[in-house]
DNA sequence: CACCATACTTAGAGCGCGTCAATATTGCAA
DNA sequence: TTGCAATATTGACGCGCTCTAAGTATGGTG
């Protein structure tokens, strides 16, 4: 910085104005030195920066795997709004495994990030709150009471009785779900769905299949299904990648999709339109989800204010994988 | 940290080296000091480590969209192996644009990362040289001659020989390619691609559709390609999302596959291996690429050496959209 | 003319650490 | 006892910047 001032001729201290942008500072001087700068070759140092000015232009963000599409869209729009916003983004994935996000959490309050979104986090709520009190916090698609946070949560139960609706609507009362197991937003979708079919009186036909968020669950289930001595007529299954898996084994097994059974799925993944998967799915909208964390967060940082939550409405996608179930076709035929 | 040692009843400097977790402490003194870091709630100062010893455990990655898979995966890979050498990562998408990609740069090397991994950049082969001069860079899925940086490259030469032989064993000659555009490896396996059929004999048959690497322009080769008087036998896609947007175009125009067209991708994307896509593809190894990358990038940080370039190999995974040609089969029939 | 806003300089403290040299303390073996 | 290595302390400097306070120069306004 020295050199810069030296080189164009002006303070050290107008430097430091015109490298964060001040006002009251002539535009011909401000060319000097961003002159002078681009020639020496100067860029300032955001750890000095940082750290004298006891704020940082970084937000944390911690997820399960960014090889998961869900966690890498909702990362998407998280990292588009902080481009724009000139924020830079540190990230961490957690594994699934408390203890790495633990680990995470702490890294990034080392780094003295301005705030931190977890997305689904598997924590403990106590260390949540912990974290929460070291620095401003956002959780997206999962709510913990009681923890100073905003939460961007999605409408689980609205988007479970949308596809029970669309399914009942079609004339399936033999309806199963294939659960996601304890994951963010699994146990709201099945306890949803147990509800919404008690509601609709098909109590007796719920019956739900124990997974996980994977394709491997929906093969499982798949397989499981196809043991029993008859088969439901539809499957509400936890996400896509458990219908893909559903797809595949029921595919596999011989049974026609959705002449034999109708498959509905859970996120909209990219697959999930494809013309050869077409699966009728709920969809939930991850980059708004990302922005929308990064929005709570930012807003939460230099206005404080009561706790947030963000309740964000699914809409049901119609697609191939859905049809009016076999005995009501034959009937109507 | 003066409170912490002032509690602990130590030296700021013992604490320093607790910290640090050097040896020679007395494993007594280490535990004091830990216990009144937790108790006092103390961590140490990324920011302020940093600029005291001139070093930072973050490395920055760029690339074009967390949204896309190919990109998410090797991040994944690089996060992976950061997390567990204890390196924090600092992200930034360029959105395909070099202006972004430079703005990236920039505000990474404001951190001061101690290095950077760029997955195929679109900036100028200047602008890459310029990064590398001012940092420790590899460049994953993109080569640069002349550019002081180590390179992990896909042997797309290898990748698309390995679907050519395989369509062409299978009696196929009207093989055509609907490209990538100027995208990574696009160019490369276009080339690879025209070599390859004129190596066969086939060149007579050569045919490419401009595209670029998204599911739309599949679909709209396949509306291109069933306009033409004659379908090819078979459709070497720039890569899987390409491939897609076939599949789902060729369905949409009553063309089987791959009774009438043998299609395969690229990339192995999760999608691929579902039933209902079953995608014959080349699989790159998208983890290893990120892990590789990163491997090399802290070797290149404390062992100065010749710049390396890894070129990974690509394998064929053959699934269900690819078959002899109609031709073959009803001779054989 | 005094007055004042704008533009700029000077000087220095301090952010929270790492680092280093010099020195002190301890335990333990010879 | 001496000697020595392993531990621990002290004090000070500096990393590259922000920020404050106080002051100087310049030009325009009433």
């Amino acid at each position: 910085m020295e050199d810069v001032a030296r080189e164009a001729g002006v303070s050290r201290a107008l430097v430091s104005l015109v490298m964060r942008e001040r006002p009251n500072v002539s535009e011909a001087r401000r060319q000097r030195v961003l002159d002078a700068a681009s020639k020496l070759g100067y860029r300032p140092n955001a750890m000095a920066r940082s750290l004298a000015s006891r704020r940082t232009k970084t937000v944390g963000v911690i997820l399960d795997d960014l090889r998961n599409p869900f966690f890498a869209e909702i990362a998407g729009g998280v990292e588009e709004l902080a481009s724009e916003l000139g924020y830079q983004l540190l990230l961490a994935a957690g594994g699934r495994q408390a203890r790495r996000e633990r680990a995470a959490v702490g890294a990034l309050l080392e780094h003295r990030v301005s705030g931190i979104i977890m997305v689904s986090p598997r924590m403990s709520a106590g260390d949540i709150a912990a974290a929460a009190a070291e620095a401003p916090l956002v959780m997206v698609s999962r709510a913990v009471r009681g923890v100073d946070a905003d939460t961007v949560l999605i409408n689980e139960a609205h988007g479970t009785g949308l596809v029970l609706d669309h399914l009942i609507g079609l004339g399936h009362e033999a309806i199963a779900h294939v659960d996601g197991g304890a994951g963010a937003g699994g146990p709201q979708r099945r306890s949803a769905y147990l509800r919404g079919m008690r509601a609709a009186r098909l109590g007796r036909h719920a019956l739900v299949i124990p997974g996980d968020f994977t394709e491997e669950a929906g093969v499982s289930a798949a397989a499981e299904l196809v043991r029993r001595p008859e088969l439901p007529t539809a499957i509400f299954a936890a996400n896509d990648m458990v219908a893909a898996g559903l797809l595949g084994g029921l595919d596999r097994a011989g049974v026609a999709v959705p002449r034999d059974v109708s498959i509905v799925g859970y996120d909209n993944i990219s697959l999930a339109h494809l013309a050869h998967v077409s699966l009728t799915t709920v969809d939930q909208p991850r980059t708004e989800m990302g922005r929308l964390g990064l929005e709570l967060l930012l807003d939460r940082i230099d206005n404080r204010r009561a706790n947030q939550v963000r309740l964000i409405e699914p809409t049901l996608v119609v697609r191939s994988t859905t049809a009016p179930p076999r005995t009501v076709t034959a009937a109507v035929a």
